[in-house]
DNA sequence: GTCTATACATCGATAGAC
DNA sequence: GTCTATCGATGTATAGAC
């Protein structure tokens, strides 16, 4: 970011994704937007509407992301619950939260359809693709056929989700990877209960 | 809230509960919270230091009561997933979240140690004492010995954090639900592998 | 495209009358 | 204890020169 080789909209599509992770779409102004992307108010007034178009713009970006590293891990060689904990266990920034699910947390983002859309998708897909990948195990005999892959898709994004929100009350990534593991662990004795 | 029997500080804290909840610290402006209270600008600071020693009575105000409530379910009779299965179950307003966990996601409120505190120490006794519980169902016998319950307590607590994410970004407390059922589903299995 | 000047509201708090 | 007046800073945006 903010190499000499970024427009100045991508300069503010960056900056305006930093602070919207760090500090929310309320507790970001357009002042500190321009800022920390070393433009000035013209300039920013010039690409970008006003701070909901450019919020749009950063949100969704930051959601094609998320989508596309996910898919990274749930599209890989292995087994449902290889390519599950592979995408648990992945290096994330644990203290900073999630991106998009902090925005659940913003009555003005929530407010607008707009905005609110991407959030939605993004979360929608997550649970979508995960349940597709334990559904896939689960035929082919790596889970118990006891498991709901709907349901059990959605406890392991919140599990995430909740992880993160652990993990800053707590200041440490320890609850955070406790409840990776214990979600885990659970999911992993369903592989085979006659095996014990 | 707000009956002619409250006083003047009470009906501030009672504002400001709300409003925190709804809005977070930062949404949250004193105007605001004395046009809910219907209390006038002097007032308010004649009861209070400012916005942040408001803030800290309703934060500590809004843990006590969250961990009575919880209690409530974890103490109750009957066998360590019964307790627990009643605390996931219980009626919660899913749509507006947790008003502690929420708070995680406020900058201002992380970055001070004393509106901090109560956040972390609610969301880590809450993870003690589910551990407890389901320590204790183990050892009864009710859940696999394989179970570490301290991971486990920490994946119950995630994933209604995270539950409550979900919910919001649908509108629809479906995916909540199926958090909650996905996780019990993965609990109540580990009762005995060998029954099934 | 970018800059500076300006505008008008709100934020968070204080002062002082009653 | 409560009210109104006032304050300096910030939020969000527009206007118009360059």
């Amino acid at each position: 970011m903010y190499t000499r080789f970024m427009s100045t909209a991508e300069r503010l599509i960056a900056s305006t994704r930093e602070l919207l992770w760090e500090r929310g779409y309320t507790g970001t102004s357009p002042k500190a937007i321009q800022q920390r992307a070393g433009v000035g108010q013209g300039s920013m007034y010039h690409h970008f509407a006003g701070k909901p178009d450019l919020a749009l713009a950063a949100i969704r970006r930051t959601a094609e992301e998320m989508r596309a590293k996910a898919e990274e891990q749930l599209s890989a060689p292995g087994t449902s619950v290889d390519r599950v904990t592979a995408y648990l266990r992945r290096e994330r920034d644990v203290l900073k939260g999630c991106p998009i699910g902090r925005l659940t947390q913003d009555p003005d983002v929530m407010a607008d359809p707009t905005l609110r859309a991407p959030v939605d998708e993004t979360l929608a897909w997550l649970r979508e693709r995960l349940a597709e990948v334990l559904a896939e195990g689960r035929e082919r005999g790596e889970l118990d056929t006891t498991l709901d892959p709907q349901a059990a898709a959605a406890t392991v994004v919140a599990v995430l989700q909740g992880g993160y929100v652990l993990a800053r009350a707590a200041d440490s990534v320890q609850p955070f990877d406790q409840a990776i593991t214990g979600v885990l662990g659970l999911l992993t004795t369903h592989i085979s209960p006659t095996r014990k």
